[in-house]
This record gives structure tokens, sequence and C-alpha cells, in this order.
DNA sequence: GCCGGTAGGTGCACCGTACAGCTAGCGGGC
DNA sequence: GCCCGCTAGCTGTACGGTGCACCTACCGGC
């Protein structure tokens, strides 16, 4: 209350929470790397590092959630394009319903936490 | 849709979400890491390995977020219980607050997600 | 020629997580 | 007495995601 604020509290998204941002921006339309790597930005995640991202992106190609292809630019470097797969949209489905719920056990967390406040208030 | 249901999705609940969890159950009371053990799971986490959780116990120790005291059991083995400092207080309302911008930053994504799920049905 | 923006990528260290296993006190059944 | 199960706390270790730094290459403009 008085003295030196927290130093760094973890801002804690979720685990791997890139996978679920780029297979939703996905959905919503073929894209490559670099754009959807500002596009995220939009989704909560700040600060996204571009290694990780086209690392991730190469993993779901990998595991068949997105299919690539190379093309080139008019202007500027080749780009690879990203496009969902069936069993990545599978994945999106079922990865957003597990982000609704983490989003509920959120809920009961802060209304837990809203309930030790206000007794907190008269244990002081 | 009809093939293999997507293997095993990562129910991907917030990093390091066991320290707020904690940290909240301890300003509801002194407690002991076994008694924390059967709590968590009311918040969310299933199946928290005990490792784990002692772990996270001494390192919030170490830094001064709670502060640990054996006690000498009647029945049973002796228990180390653990008492929120004012700093863990400090970090617990930091937390919480960041843990709401993340519910925050997950409803964004539900809506989003619900939106192309209406204009897939259209473009399907 | 050089710089900045676009576009993609690797190497590596750190840390949280998961899984397995371990010690020890106590009580109850055979 | 002996073993089993519950309580209670702890260690070792491997895996994987994250963050940071760094690199290549294409293109246009100064």
């Amino acid at each position: 209350m008085s003295g030196a604020p927290p130093e760094e509290v973890p801002v804690a998204l979720p685990r791997n929470y890139l996978r679920p941002c780029l297979l939703l921006l996905l959905a919503e339309g073929t894209s490559h790397g670099y754009e959807l790597l500002e596009q995220v930005s939009a989704l909560g995640l700040d600060r996204v590092d571009p290694g990780g991202l086209y690392r991730s992106l190469r993993a779901m190609d990998e595991e068949g959630l997105v299919r690539s292809a190379w093309q080139p630019s008019a202007s500027g470097p080749a780009r690879r394009t990203y496009e969902l797969t069936d069993e990545g949209r599978e994945w999106l489905h079922a990865v957003a319903g597990s982000l609704e719920h983490v989003a509920r056990s959120l809920d009961a967390y802060s209304a837990r936490y809203r309930a030790v406040l206000e007794q907190g208030r008269l244990r002081r």
C-alpha cells in the first residue's frame, strides 16, 4: 500500500495462447506470418516475438492444422501464406471452448477475490 | 467434423496460475500445503501435482510474499503453515487486476470467434 | 552504396510444468 | 509385531513454451 509496488507481476496470459490466436486469425482468412504478427496484438498479445510466431506456424503446419504455400510478392521478399485445414478448424472449435472454460474459471477467481476484499475490510 | 477429434487440446490455463490461487486462498486464511492442495481444485486447477505446489510455496516464502512456520500436529506429521505478508497482499491485488485484464482479452477472443462462426456459415 | 522496411528464420538460455519417486509420522487391521 | 493407508512435505529430472539475440534476403529510395 505504501512502500514499493510489486516490481513485476506477470501478466499471465494463457499458456500457448499464441496458437489459438493464429488459428482464429487464419479462420478469418488466409494470411502470412508478417501480417499475423501485426494482427495478434489486437487479441491481447503484446510484444510477440517474431521467432516464436514463425516457429508456431511451422509447428502447426507439421501437425496438419494449417497448410502453407510460397507466394512471390510484387514488391518485397516472397511470403509463405498459411491457410486453415479442416483439422485446424476442429482444433479451433475445441480450443475456443476450452478458452471459454478458462474465462469462467477466471470469473470464479475474481468473484472470490472480491469477496475476500469485502471481508478484509471488516477484519482489518 | 467426422474423423478423429483433436486428440488433446491443451486446456491452457494462465501461465503460473497456481501462485495467484495460492495467494487468494491464503488471503482467506492461514493454511498449509496439503490443505491448499485440495482447495486449489475449486479454482479451476485440476490435477495439481504436489511437488510443484510445495515448490511454489517455498519460492513465495523466499520472495517474502508469504511467511511460514512449523506447527506440530496432534495426529499426523508436522505441518508447515503459511501466512500472507503485506507484500503478498499487494501482489495479490496486482495479479487479480491483471487476471481480470486477461479475462477481458478472452472475452474479446470469444466474441471474435463467434463472429467467425456466423460468417463461416455463409462462406461454407 | 547504404539504409530502412518487408519477410522469414535459427540458436540458446530460462523457467514453469509434469511425472516419478522419496521420507516420515500416525492409526487401524490381521 | 507387521504392514497398509492416509497425512504431510520434499527432490530429481525431462520436456516444452517463451524471450532474447541474431541472421539472411528482397526491394525501393536517398
